[in-house]
DNA sequence: TGCCCATACAACCGCATAGTGATATTGCGT
DNA sequence: ACGCAATATCACTATGCGGTTGTATGGGCA
């Protein structure tokens, strides 16, 4: 088994960033690993299926009807948030089942949909605005 | 001025996740733009340029100089943060500040840094196990 | 007004990767 | 042992996007 890219970032964090990586002064190394990591959560897709697995473990095939993505590109999906450590693999004979690892990934998606939210409102506000001040114009 | 993609992502999330998107049950529209969001922090480059700002505004031309990057490179950068609303722009005469719009940001970069410690020392262990166990073999 | 500096924008290249179809692997039942 | 079903992997295409170079815009200053 070949070191992914992921390991050796994992490595290049531990150097400069000697085990207490709060983010208080960014190490930038570390920058490459956090970013990688979004990235895994930067494709619909792949939160479709992280979506799928928030009520307890599926496997593939039941991931791929839930989210009617194609068989091949589910299989790529998971091992891609496996290696991120999103997600666990288990394997029951000829089924293999996938977990959420950890339930920050929600925490995460919950923190950017409160941080949207509020966007829509301000600019829903903003909009409303706007018209008021095109109708006092006409 | 046209309307952005990311504006019509906020009108579609608007629709189905009704102002208490808690990601409860996530609704799958708003998956292109929760995506979409992460996809803005998923670049090393950018992460440096939030890195930069950590410290209070800065113009362009200083967080050329922080970072390293090519100008247009930041700038566009820059006008990505900008529309996903990580960034907010001050022009003050010739020169345009760039601010953190919102801290919840590092939040988020905490939170992620945290779990890839965490997921290090798992490692590290790991490999800790691995090498007694060949030298075992030996 | 004309120049200079800071910033934004457009055009381009190269690479990474999402999606797909075909094929390989592997475990289970017969 | 054979065949089937579940999953993984490969080869390929197309799209997206990061980086760079060159150019445009626009405010300040002489």
């Amino acid at each position: 088994m070949a070191a992914t890219s992921s390991e050796l970032f994992m490595q290049s964090l531990a150097e400069d960033c000697d085990n207490d990586c709060l983010l208080a002064k960014l190490p930038p190394s570390a920058l490459k690993l956090v970013a990688e990591f979004f990235k895994v959560l930067s494709e619909a897709s792949r939160l479709q299926i992280v979506c799928a697995l928030r009520n307890g473990p599926k496997n593939v095939t039941q991931i791929i009807e839930m989210t009617g993505l194609g068989q091949a590109n589910v299989s790529k999906h998971l091992k891609m948030l496996a290696q991120a450590g999103i997600v666990s693999r288990d394997q029951q004979g000829v089924c293999v089942f996938y977990t959420i690892a950890n339930p920050f990934v929600f925490e995460l998606c919950e923190l950017v949909c409160n941080f949207l939210s509020i966007q829509i409102q301000q600019q829903a506000e903003q909009i409303k605005v706007l018209d008021a001040f095109r109708q006092g114009e006409e």
